[in-house]
DNA sequence: AATTAAATTTAGACAAATCTAAAAATTTGT
DNA sequence: ACAAATTTTTAGATTTGTCTAAATTTAATT
């Protein structure tokens, strides 16, 4: 597999072609930066490895070993990513980048390696799910912030925006993963919500609020 | 810079490049096993950033740029090399192969990181030395175990062969970095030698003794 | 149902990196 | 010094992945 046929295939995972649905060419050209006559072409490419079912002019989703292969290099992707963070110190926002490039490296056995070295991570530094070496994938329970009930409280376990700079915007609000969040109003306004957390109350917007996964207390 | 440049700056570098001689486009070409047309085109290319020295019909040697260039590649593949067999368990034949993919990663942070993680190592598992991060190159004091006197007895700190065959053949036969090796016996009709190894006395053909790096004793 | 708008595919082009076969330059041998 | 052998370069083609512009299909609107 080439790389660019790995990135394709991790996208199409990402947008939601695990299950029959068909993924339009438009979507995933959007979400790679790229044309949509592009995606065609690999369209055909992939469906002629048996990588995606391609129905021409609606899209294409996975096959069995396109979800396979799709597991695998979402795999390495977080399971690098918890090593730049536990073993190289690297902070939250600047792992991504690298491990763009680290996810298509090819070895088995470097995998499984790293996997071991960090006692075998269930979640990665932005509370994604890290899929098992036979490709289980443990979604974890969690809710967006914004829809928590008012007033209640969750632990915060995961990102949904994962850009550096929504990031460093958490890392500068104290908003860290595994923390309490209580919510404690919501402004009908503009929907912001004023939350505590690690002891501090603060005003956040609902795009904040939209971004941020939490679990609810038991 | 493209994977491909960065693999014919290397190999630049390892027929002897960095001095001012001229290295021929037949030599690259067998060396990477590819075709000198193949060569000459690169040339042409590498010549245009300003990385070697193209002469047509004669060859090319790297430039001030080139030569720092391929400093920054051997430094991150011998570092990953390390990294590997000291952190991951990875035996000295199995690395090679995975460090030439990993020596193309770009993140400068990454490499720094990895060669603190490492307590700064100044050898990689073949005894090569690591440049450091300002392109110091510290080539160690060393001869080919051919060429010692005998009976004398040297540390054994390197390798000229690196390939997984010779390699595996050394484990199996206990000869490791760090051991001392003193030289019984020469015998003349093939130039094989008699030799004492980890308190074992072995008779090593000269292709061995050829490819087996010892420091003499002071 | 026909027209318009939007999405998708095709056709043709391009850059990177490679190859084969033929031409040109260099080196070798007498 | 000159022919032969070797090395190197050019010319033209191929594959991968991309693009633009035009054609086609599908979806939306009157
Ligand atoms: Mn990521
Ligand atoms: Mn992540
Ligand atoms: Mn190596
Ligand atoms: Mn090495």
């Amino acid at each position: 597999m080439t790389r660019a046929e790995e990135n394709y295939i991790k996208t199409i995972f990402h947008l939601g072609g695990n299950a029959s649905q068909l993924i339009s060419t438009n979507a995933i050209a959007e979400q790679m930066e790229t044309k949509p006559s592009s995606v065609t072409d690999m369209a055909k490419k992939l469906a002629d490895k048996n990588l995606v079912k391609y129905v021409r002019y609606q899209g294409v989703s996975l096959t069995d070993l396109g979800i396979k292969t799709a597991l695998s290099i979402i795999r390495k992707h977080r399971l690098w990513e918890v090593f730049l963070v536990k073993k190289l110190d690297f902070t939250w926002d600047e792992v991504h980048e690298v491990a763009e490039q680290l996810e298509h490296i090819k070895s088995e056995k470097l995998v499984d390696k790293i996997d071991e070295l960090l006692d075998f991570p269930k979640y990665d530094p932005h509370g994604d799910p890290i899929p098992t070496k036979s490709g289980e994938f443990l979604e974890r329970d969690k809710q967006l912030l914004s829809e928590l009930e008012i007033p209640s409280s969750g632990i915060c376990v995961g990102v949904k925006d994962t850009s550096a700079t929504f990031l460093k915007f958490l890392d500068k609000n104290h908003i860290a993963l595994g923390h309490e969040i209580t919510v404690l109003e919501k402004e009908d306004f503009d929907d912001s919500l004023k939350i505590r957390i690690a002891g501090r109350e603060l005003q956040i917007s609902n795009q904040i609020a939209t971004n941020l996964y939490v679990k609810k207390e038991s």
